[in-house]
DNA sequence: CTAAAATCCGAACGAACGTTCGAACTGAGA
DNA sequence: TCTCAGTTCGAACGTTCGTTCGGATTTTAG
């Protein structure tokens, strides 16, 4: 059990974010975390100021640890390409680590409002445009004819990161490491390296075929 | 305004998937809906059985349509880079044609329990084995040395294509087919096509960075 | 030991929720 | 004109929600 204050806190932190993580932070009570936790639901109010500040605190906590570690990670190291490997296994490793933390922050990033999804905002904006200058320095080592769109190309490197709490099992088969070293290759050099294909392109379609009405 | 029945059902239909979208499922009450729709709150309950019924039938119609298009489309057709070329401008000119319906669809999934759960789940089963079957037939025609995990493959690609309601403006300035042929060639070329890096190797990192205790 | 401080909780608050019910409208066919 | 099925809605039901309050219990400090 835990004794002091602190350690409560944390413990009460990381159930709420599990429970956020099974059932949604909007369907989730505070009757229910305290059910998980045994800490009577008046009581979670000595550790909260609100069921808000529970998701505030969880989403700042993540995005906090993990940019940190980023930033150690990535200091002294020029290397455009390694920089994007340390990137990637960071977020990865630290995603498998904490996947319901993760999936929160991932999955519930519009239920905070006010100040508190500004902060958390602007810092998920700090972390995109890292991950978006690494982009731009890998792709300005190359000069390809037609290089890929950096908007694109750096939320489709987070649609796939971001999208694993939707089917990985970090206590499966596929390793961190092997899930991290298969983003990377197919992220930087494709489904079908050698590029045998002649044509990459997609089939127009006229813009009306999806329309209501 | 609308006169028939279906008609009238269909516009609380797609009101109540842009406030789904919105608001999120959970957080959506029936009174927003009949604000939004201007029927009153009982009005409602002679076009759906209940809350969870709207969110089943916007899930269901989605995936109905994107199904079927699909089928259609892919018919006769041989070439697996072909077919990828479709699934990938199909899935991503949908998204963009009904932001709010697939949004709903991807970031309200687990919000359906029971056999409207099950019924959801089985389609997007079925989708998802018809995308990874595609991309078995386009690695087939190559014989990569280290050829990218089929699940990882797969799974990358969704999260490419499903991150985009967390970005993507289909009235900004990127355009539906420079979105989707983007998103084809970064997935099968990767985003350094020529592949002059060296080593694509992730620095390791001990597992225990991100334990808890 | 004593008193102050920290921790805990049963009970209740007002508000909002999904859903229902019965009555009031409406328009088309007899 | 009368009838009846289709449509609409105000009002209310019982439940659950986040939060609070006053006091009980436990821990700490002098």
């Amino acid at each position: 059990m835990a004794k002091t204050y602190d350690q409560k806190h944390e413990f009460i932190l990381r159930t709420a974010a599990r429970i956020f993580a099974e059932k949604s932070y909007h369907s989730t009570s505070m009757r229910d975390i305290s059910r998980a936790t045994n800490v009577s639901l008046a009581g979670l109010y000595h550790y909260c100021k609100s069921k808000e500040e529970l998701l505030f605190l969880i989403q700042d906590n993540c995005f906090g640890r993990v940019l940190e570690r980023l930033e150690q990670r990535l200091e002294g190291v020029e290397d455009p390409i390694t920089k994007l490997g340390i990137f990637i296994e960071n977020h990865l490793s630290f995603f498998a680590a904490n996947m319901s933390e993760m999936k929160v922050l991932s999955h519930e990033a519009e239920s905070l409002g006010g100040d508190l999804y500004t902060h958390v905002s602007t810092r998920k904006d700090k972390y995109t445009q890292l991950a978006r200058q690494i982009l731009r320095e890998v792709q300005e080592t190359q000069q390809s004819q037609e290089p890929v769109d950096l908007t694109v190309a750096t939320y489709a490197l987070f649609g796939m990161m971001n999208w694993i709490y939707n089917w990985y099992d970090p206590h499966g088969k596929l390793k961190v490491s092997d899930l991290a070293s298969n983003v990377m290759k197919l992220f930087l050099n494709g489904f079908v390296p050698n590029g045998m294909c002649s044509s990459l392109a997609v089939p127009a379609e006229s813009p009306s075929v999806w329309s209501h009405g």
